[in-house]
DNA sequence: TTTTGTGCAAACAATTTGCATGAGA
DNA sequence: TCTCATGCAAATTGTTTGCACAAAA
């Protein structure tokens, strides 16, 4: 899908429910669709203060949420503390590798986990509707300076 | 493990460090380590209140962070907005399954998944340290209520 | 007595909300 | 115009910190 593409299906989904299409979500949009890692609400603000646009937090806040009950974007708890946002790629559910040094983010798919939770939760009958791997660790090119072990919770 | 001597290990564990054991300390390593679940900061305070103990917010979160710097107390973050403590048992690391409609929280592991995150992780010359991997979905019990699809972040 | 803890209230950080004003349809 | 969005500041929530007082060692 064209870049360009995301940012307009986004005001298609306004017009749609007769929302305003303003200038304010459409920056918005533009830097977290047009992103490539997970942003937070202040990475947002952060990019529209450098391209000179003035968008207020809260604003980047409901413009984050529209986002994401539209399905254009999605939430993520890294337990930093705060938000981050990711825009919805046709992957459908990865898992995230990062690195407690650089704070760097890969991402991983692989079937057999899912199919292990499958067995698992039908084995307690319990039926799965989302779930979340997180890998924190080194990555390669931290490997070489030393390590301190993170202790912060996951 | 007697429940009685966890919270002996506790207070061995302060006066090795030659730190006081007060009587807030070990009421809520009490609480904590006697539970089953996973406690939040205010559930202890609850408790506390319920048993008249009289222990401030504060003090009761410097403890939870003690308990947890000496290895008897794990902190998690199940994306609720607010952390969560779990006493250490001999689980190595265990993955849970979170009902969206009773909260209840079910454990289980399942080496494979240890060795799936290895193989990618190696693949990729990155070192894990931590994983965790969250489940959300429907316990057995509530199944029979019609469900309402959970949409928060994971 | 000296160290370290405790409670309280103020400080904080991320996020949300109320409300007067301003921009889209 | 009429609706809904925006910005600002105030409110909220979970958690942390500063400081005077109090309890352990």
């Amino acid at each position: 899908m064209a870049d360009a593409d995301v940012v307009e299906r986004f005001a298609a989904f306004l017009r749609e429910r007769h929302l305003p299409v303003t200038q304010q979500r459409l920056a918005v949009a533009d830097v977290l669709l047009r992103a490539a890692g997970h942003l937070s609400a202040d990475d947002v603000a952060a990019q529209l203060a450098e391209r000179g646009e003035r968008v207020g937090l809260a604003t980047i806040y409901r413009t984050l949420d529209l986002l994401v009950s539209c399905g254009l974007a999605e939430q993520r708890d890294f337990g930093e503390g705060f938000k981050r946002f990711e825009a919805s790629r046709d992957v459908p559910n990865h898992y995230h590798l990062t690195c407690t040094m650089c704070g760097s983010v890969t991402e991983f798919y692989d079937a057999r986990i899912v199919d292990i939770i499958r067995r698992v939760a039908d084995h307690r009958g319990f039926v799965p509707s989302q779930h979340r791997l997180l890998v924190r660790g080194t990555c390669r090119a931290c490997r070489k300076t030393p390590t301190v072990l993170d202790r912060r919770p996951l």
